[in-house]
DNA sequence: GCGATTTTCCGAAGCGTTTCGGAAATCTGC
DNA sequence: GCAGATTTCCGAAACGCTTCGGAAAATCGC
């Protein structure tokens, strides 16, 4: 490996040396400015090869403002539970920042800490350009707090349905009118929604939705048939046990906010001996997470889905628009939406 | 919010009008050098807590050839599987940092990339002073080329049992001897041992406890019962059903690399109808993942044990000592191991 | 072949920080 | 009060890059 440990990293002034170019010249053939001769550019960028040639980041940065890395704070409590949502967001974004050549930067902020404070360390030192933003609150105040300072961002998901920030999102509120009136148009009326964590800005659309066209149906919005929380098998479970309880006000069909909810109504119906959808019909939000597949459940479950795993690659594209300084309405994308029936519903049971 | 917005970050030279110092004696004052007044680093001091100074980290960077900043590097494959040691290693060592005042940077490789390039590249760009080596190979590229460029790093594990360079393991020998020498203490002669991925370095110095562990009792090393493999329960599940296939080999006990494995082996000892350890002792070692909890097996396992989760606080302490340039001898540390014995083994059954 | 463009190049300044060498101010002991 | 030691401070240079304004060289029209 020669000249591998003694010949630390090439700078422009080395090139400049090594060409007879000035500094300058260098510079702007590297960054492909117009007023360089196209002959001598490629020597430039044939020399700067062969010395492999890193442009330093942070001189960089000192002399434009910009570091070329962006960044995600997530508080510590979010993965604690070995979400699999977490990993999977962190690696797409990850991949696909670097594809596009912009450093990630990965912040686990303590139980403690004010995420806030956190954003605002982290730009105030210099080190990142932009952020993005995750597990949105309904008045998120690190949005609000990106806003003031004009720090370049892009949200997953949104505060409201419109918005003056870059966002890619799914048509949440559309999610849940969709699903619920597939559930009214066959006659079902006491529908429960085991939707998401309460606060959370997708959830609080979901609900709108939901209670839209329950509305459009001529159905009242009955609070206890809604209800929040994780997003997880066993959360599902417990809360088909409890809503089934009640004799008096027992739905006839059932919302999930995505699978894995749904796999938890499954076994809570199966363990009461209610079958699907004789007894009572159910649909879900499908993120299309590796597991669980809800074609190969049984029976195979009713859904919209909408791949998680294809949003990292245009969260990503979004902020380095917002960098470049494009037009924020061109920077709001709402992801694709399909609707599945399969045979996990049914018209309501008489009585 | 006043002055949130207009009032972008304060520099040095902000603080140097301020205070009517020079922006040498400002920077001297904050970074603790001796030769400044107790009484002027407290006016600096307050002035820039007030004025929310924060040090500009690429031009910190460009004077000092530190940027605060350390990188985990981790190829795209190895997490695809949801790993939950994955989310547990990034975010614990993104806290420990942070703890330590040191940005964490997770660059997850694409397939196509070769991580030693992608380790250069990083510290080339200047955006890196040091990193974490995690997943070892037994003649791992990133550490050779680490070494060559004499680039601060710590690993996980380590290449051999005499290295240069700073780590923290465990005894992963010891471990394999421990668990062996047990199991033969009972009689056991055929003793599987399901280890660990083959290539990687703790699975090297594991087999070769096993093997030591075997001579010191006078059993000869078969080939055959020693199996690599990913650390998962389904692995474990399968090859124990292909060992005890063969009647004529069957083995009396078995050593587990960790405890998602001795479920799988408990999954299919159950499965043939065999007791533990009436019919076959079982032992493991435990990295106390937070699934599944040895002591709640039936029966309870026997265990080394050694706390994964313990090891990212002094990796992340490890790596700042390096930084810092500290000896290579006081940045290597072997982590605890408990043996723990409970009812999974017994003596080896006559027959 | 001469002035006027156009193309190609360069010097110098500046980004915010640290640090080297030395200067100014204060404190010793007498 | 004065030489010398000590404490406290400062100016200037440097890190590697970009960019502004203008200079040099090539090209053009005629």
């Amino acid at each position: 490996m020669p000249g591998e440990k003694g010949a630390i990293l090439a700078t422009l002034k080395d090139l400049s040396r090594h060409l007879g170019l000035s500094v300058t010249q260098i510079s702007r053939a590297l960054n492909g400015h117009s007023d360089v001769n196209e002959a001598t550019r490629e020597k430039v960028l044939a020399a700067a090869r062969q010395m492999r040639y890193q442009p330093n980041l942070s001189a960089r940065k000192l002399a434009t403002g910009r570091s070329g890395t962006v960044g995600l704070v997530i508080p510590a409590p979010s993965h604690a539970a070995g979400n699999p949502l977490f990993v999977q967001m962190v690696s797409g974004l990850s991949s696909n920042f670097s594809r596009l050549d912009v450093r990630f930067l990965l912040h686990i902020a303590e139980e403690h800490e004010d995420p806030v404070d956190v954003h605002r360390k982290l730009v105030d030192s210099a080190a990142l350009d932009g952020f993005v933003v995750a597990d949105l609150h309904v008045n998120d105040p690190c949005v609000q707090f990106l806003q003031r300072r004009e720090i370049p961002f892009v949200v997953h998901g949104r505060t409201g349905e419109v918005v003056d920030y870059p966002y890619f999102d799914i048509d949440n509120y559309g999610v849940a009118y969709r699903l619920t009136s597939h559930l009214t148009a066959l006659g079902h009326r006491r529908i429960a929604f085991l939707n998401g964590v309460d606060g959370r800005s997708y959830c609080a659309a979901r609900t709108r939705g939901y209670i839209d066209a329950l509305a459009q149906a001529g159905v009242r919005f009955d609070p206890n048939l809604h209800r929040n929380g994780q997003m997880r098998e066993s959360v599902g479970l417990v809360e088909t046990i409890r809503l089934m309880e009640n004799p008096a006000n027992r739905p006839t069909a059932f919302i999930a906010g995505n699978s894995l909810l749904a796999k938890g109504i499954y076994d809570a119906l199966d363990a009461l001996s209610l079958s699907i959808p004789g007894d009572v019909s159910v649909v879900a939000h499908d993120d299309l997470l590796p597991a669980p597949e809800t074609a190969a459940m049984h029976p195979p479950l009713t859904v919209t889905e909408a791949a998680l795993q294809d949003s990292w690659e245009p969260m990503a594209r979004l902020l380095v628009g917002a960098l470049d300084g494009q037009a924020v309405d061109k920077l709001q994308i709402i992801g694709e939406m399909r609707f599945v029936e399969r045979s996990s519903t049914g018209p309501v049971q008489a009585g």
